[in-house]
DNA sequence: ACCCAGGGTCATA
DNA sequence: TATGACCATGGG
C-alpha cells in the first residue's frame, strides 16, 4: 500500500472528525484495564464496569489481583463475558505486578514488552497493541476489525491478511509516531461507528455520509 | 426478536 | 494453519 494513499485516508478522516483524544482513560493502568474489557464488547458497557470498579475502590492492580474472582466477575457483569474477563484481568494484573509495575515496564524495549504482554492468557495482539500504544506510548499500529473492514472496502488491502502482516504494512507506510498512530486508530473507530455494519460489500456505507466524497477519490 | 459490539482461547481436522 | 464453538451483557 502506498504511503501517500494512507496519508490521504488519515487526512480525510481527521478533516472529517477532528482529533479524538484517545484513549478515554485517566491513567495508563485504566487504559490497560479498558483494553482487556473492551474485547468484543461495546465501550459504553466497559465504562460502566470501570465506574463500578472505581466505586468499590478496586481500580488498581493489587486489588484486582487479590480479590475473589467471583467478586470481580460481579463488578464486570456489564461488559459481558464477565467470568472470562475476570480471569483475564487477574492474569494481566498478576503479570503486571510481577513485572514491577508501570515504571519498570516503561524501561523495557517495545518488541520485548510486546512479547511479554502476549504471554498473558487473555492478551492477544490487539489488546497488547492497545496497551503498547495508549498506555506506554509506543509507536505500534493497532489492527482491529474496523481497520480491516475500512481498508478492504477502500480496496487498499485484501482484508484476510494476518495481524502481523497488516501491522507491518501500516507501520512501514507511516512515520513511527505514537501520537499519529493513536489518532489514526481512534479515527478509524470513529468512522466505523458511522457506517453500515451489516453489509460488507456496501461501498456507499463504507464511505459514509460526511466522508464519502473525499474518501471516494482514493 | 434479531444483530452487533474497539477479541482471544481452545479443541478439532 | 485453519475453521468453529464458546464466552454474555446491553443498545439499536
Amino acid at each position: 500500500m502506498a504511503a501517500e494513499r494512507l496519508s490521504v485516508v488519515y487526512d480525510t478522516l481527521y478533516a472529517t472528525w477532528g482529533p479524538q483524544h484517545w484513549w478515554p482513560a485517566e491513567t495508563p493502568f485504566e487504559v490497560m484495564v479498558g483494553a482487556v474489557l473492551t474485547q468484543n464488547a461495546s465501550w459504553s458497557n466497559v465504562e460502566k464496569a470501570i465506574v463500578r470498579l472505581g466505586a468499590m475502590d478496586v481500580l488498581g492492580a493489587s486489588a484486582i489481583a487479590t480479590m475473589a474472582k467471583s467478586e470481580l466477575a460481579e463488578l464486570l457483569r456489564p461488559v459481558g463475558y464477565f467470568n472470562l474477563k475476570a480471569q483475564r484481568l487477574q492474569n494481566f494484573c498478576r503479570w503486571y505486578l510481577s513485572a514491577g509495575g508501570f515504571k519498570a515496564l516503561c524501561a523495557v524495549e517495545t518488541e520485548v514488552l510486546r512479547r511479554q504482554l502476549l504471554t498473558v492468557n487473555g492478551v492477544g495482539p490487539e489488546t497488547a497493541d492497545d496497551i503498547l500504544l495508549y498506555a506506554f506510548e509506543r509507536s505500534v499500529f493497532v489492527i482491529d476489525t474496523y481497520t480491516r473492514r475500512l481498508f478492504s472496502r477502500l480496496g487498499l488491502i485484501q482484508g484476510d491478511e494476518s495481524y502481523e502482516a497488516l501491522r507491518a504494512l501500516f507501520e512501514s507506510a507511516l512515520p513511527a509516531d505514537p501520537v499519529l498512530f493513536g489518532e489514526f486508530h481512534a479515527l478509524i473507530v470513529r468512522q466505523a461507528k458511522n457506517v453500515c455494519m451489516t453489509n460488507p460489500a456496501c461501498k456507499q456505507c463504507a464511505l459514509s455520509s460526511r466522508c464519502s466524497t473525499a474518501l471516494d477519490s482514493i
